[in-house]
DNA sequence: GTTGTAACAGACCGACTGGTCTGATACAAG
DNA sequence: CTTGTATCAGACCAGTCGGTCTGTTACAAC
């Protein structure tokens, strides 16, 4: 075999992954990713069979990502402890111990960025996000339902769902505001709630 | 005074206002916008003086419905009860009761089409948009504060904009799965969570 | 060394972009 | 009726876009 290509192709989905979190997909020109990846058209061309591929390639690496983030901090919030509402506590407390963190490794959320754009998801690039967020809801309810096994009129796909809601509207509200701290102080507020919810 | 122009202005604005919430900014095109609009270039360069122009007039338009609606809404819970808790989740539940309607009409939120392009918000077009995030804020800070005087251990600031968090938040979520129901959904999740830990 | 091929480089192309410019048209004031 | 101007129409332009094409280079197999 000849060369090897995977470390370029990886050079390009990093500096394409950064580029359209922090301006959109549309807003985001081959050009300027082929620059900043220090690559050319014909590598790109190479890699990728069009712009909408690599927007393919993007979401996919993206949520695996998310979803063996996810995976991990079940797998300690289980270890952590044998009481249900703990592990409940304990799983958003690990998210809000890294925020920080993860809002100084990139400026936003992908899923925002190709979400935004109706035609592109319409193009079938929202698939694995669609899994992810399942990965999510399904998590994050099986903690839930041990914690509330007989919940009073309350849905608890909703009540999960709504921590990748606070995920992704913490993501536009940092943007808006400037000020990433606010990604901490929303998953605090989201565990004090499910507290409340779960001490009652 | 020759032609009224008003309404050609309204027209422009209509048909970018739902173009750039479901296409995002970058990907919405001057010619779409003239076309959609029934207009043409002389008359859209008359009445805006660039692209970033129309960005601007949209944001601006869109953020005072915003707190005009924000504000109708804390009125109507404060004529509805003495109660301040009840006044805190009869709030939660007008938004509530309207998600449907919202969502059936526009397919987002404009503020995280904008928000999208961090070199759109460095031009500056985000200040009307933190005008309303602080507008819900204080409004709805308002209302808890009178319902949890003493709040242990809770930033109520933050408590507060978990709502607009959740509005946004939910929008991502709809957009993702397709399914517009996700925004009474969650609305509905966020006031039992408010309820929990106002009565505990 | 020859050869085959994956990997890469960059000139080039038509389509479309935001924006300009010239002119036409409607309407109120005198 | 003339005139001034806000409003509008659309041909046109330079630059950028995603994408193609031709050619070169590195490396493994033989």
């Amino acid at each position: 075999m000849p060369r090897n290509g995977a470390p370029t192709r990886e050079r390009i989905l990093d500096a394409a992954e950064r580029l359209v979190i922090d301006n959109g997909y549309a807003a985001t020109s081959l050009d300027r990713v082929i620059a900043e990846s220090h690559s050319s058209k014909g590598s790109f061309f190479h890699h990728f069979a069009s712009k909408d591929e690599l927007a393919r390639a993007l979401v996919e690496r993206y949520a695996a990502a998310d979803i063996a983030h996810l995976e991990t901090a079940l797998a300690e919030a289980n270890a952590a402890s044998d009481d249900a509402a703990e592990r409940v506590l304990r799983f958003v407390r690990s998210f809000e111990d890294t925020a920080d963190e993860l809002m100084s490794a990139q400026s936003s959320c992908l899923y925002v960025s190709v979400l935004t754009e109706r035609e592109l998801v319409e193009r079938g690039t929202s698939g694995q996000v669609t899994n992810a967020i399942v990965a999510w809801r399904e998590g994050l309810t099986g903690l839930l339902q041990a914690a509330l096994p007989d919940p009073p009129g309350l849905d608890l796909h909703d009540v999960a769902d709504h921590l990748f809601v606070t995920f992704e509207g913490a993501f536009i509200l940092c943007r808006a505001t400037g000020d990433p701290s606010h990604m901490r102080r929303q998953l605090r507020a989201v565990r004090q709630l499910y507290q409340a919810l779960l001490s009652r």
